[in-house]
DNA sequence: CAAGATTGATCTGTCAATCTTC
DNA sequence: GAAGATTGACAGATCAATCTTG
C-alpha cells in the first residue's frame, strides 16, 4: 500500500509528540470503534444470506444514480460521490454490470467519458433494499440520539471532515 | 459474504419504512463520510512509502499488547480488543510474526490457548510509529473540536456504540 | 464434543501500468 | 500529452471447513 501520497501534512504544529489525555483517548477510542462497528453492521444488514444483496458502497452507487433525473452519471463523478477511487469504482461497476444492475456506455458527447446508467433491474433492486436499510440507519444512528445530540454529532462530523478533506 | 448472522433485529419498531428528513440525512451523510475518510487518512499516515509501516489494525494490535505488563495476550482476547474476528487476527498475527514483531506460543497453562507476545522489535516498531500517529489523531480528531464539542462527540459515539454492540 | 485457533478458497480493494479519446 | 477509464497482479478480509486440546 502506498497510500501516503494522499496525506502529508498530518503533523501537530509543535512537532513534539504530545500524548492524548484520558478524556481525549476515551473520545478517540469511542469514535474509532464506531468507525469499525457501524459500517460492519450496515454491511451485514445489506448482505443477507443467501447472498444476493448489496455492499454498502454498491448500495450508495445505485442510490446516487437514482437521484439523477436521467439515472446516469459519469464514472468520474460517481467516484467522487461515493468516495471511491476511479479504479475501485471501475471494478465495482463491472460487477454491478455483470449482475444487470447498471449499464455502461461511452458519453456520445465526449468519448473520453463513460456513463454509468442505472438499469430497470438496478432500480428495482435499490427500491427493494432501501426500506430495510433506512430502518437500520434510523435504528442505529438516529433513534439513539436526541435531536440536540444529533445536531451536535453532525456539527462534530462536519468539522472533522473539513480537516480531513484538505489535508 | 454471509455477515448477516451478526445483525438481525435491525428494524424500526413500527416496521414501516419512514424516510430520513433533510436534517437526519445530512447528519447521516456526514457521519458516513467520516467513517470512510478518517480511517483512510490514518492508514495513509501509518503506511509511508517505502512500505515498511503498519496498518491501522496492526498498530492497534501491537499497542494493545504493549499495554499488558507481560506484553502478552491470548489470541481470542486480542481479537476482542481489536474488534477483529479470530480468523482475521490469526492471518494478521502470522504476518506480524513473519516480520518478527510478534511471537506466538501455546499457553503453558492450557494448550488450547495461543499467546501472542510482543517482541523487542515489535515494541521498538510501535515506539517508533506512535508519536507521528498520535500527532495525526490529534490533528484530525482532537484539534478541530473545542472541549465541549469533544465531550459531545464522545457522548454521541458511546450512545451509538451501545446500540450497535447489542444488536 | 466444545472452545480456541488455524487454514484455504474466494472476493474486494490498491497500486501501477496501460489504453483511449480529445 | 493529458484526462478519463480500465486492467492485472498482489495484499488483505471473509467465510466455511478443519485441526487441536481439554
Amino acid at each position: 500500500m502506498t497510500r501516503a501520497t494522499v496525506n502529508r501534512s498530518a503533523k501537530s504544529a509543535s512537532g513534539t509528540a504530545r500524548w492524548l489525555d484520558t478524556e481525549e483517548a476515551a473520545t478517540w477510542r469511542a469514535l474509532a470503534e464506531v468507525m469499525v462497528r457501524l459500517p460492519w453492521a450496515l454491511e451485514c444488514q445489506l448482505h443477507p444470506p443467501p447472498d444476493a444483496g448489496l455492499s454498502f458502497i454498491e448500495y450508495h452507487a445505485l442510490a446516487r444514480l437514482s437521484e439523477e433525473p436521467t439515472h446516469t452519471l459519469r464514472m468520474s463523478e460517481l467516484a467522487v460521490l461515493t468516495n471511491a477511487s476511479l479504479s475501485r469504482l471501475s471494478h465495482l461497476v463491472k460487477r454491478l454490470e455483470s449482475r444487470g444492475l447498471v449499464r455502461r456506455e461511452p458519453d456520445p458527447t465526449n468519448g473520453r467519458f463513460t456513463n454509468a446508467i442505472l438499469t430497470r433491474r438496478g432500480h428495482a433492486k435499490l427500491v427493494a433494499s432501501a426500506p430495510a436499510h433506512v430502518d437500520t440507519v434510523r435504528s442505529l444512528v438516529i433513534e439513539p440520539l436526541r435531536p440536540d445530540e444529533l445536531r451536535q454529532l453532525r456539527n462534530a462530523a462536519e468539522r472533522l471532515l473539513k480537516r480531513v478533506r484538505d489535508e
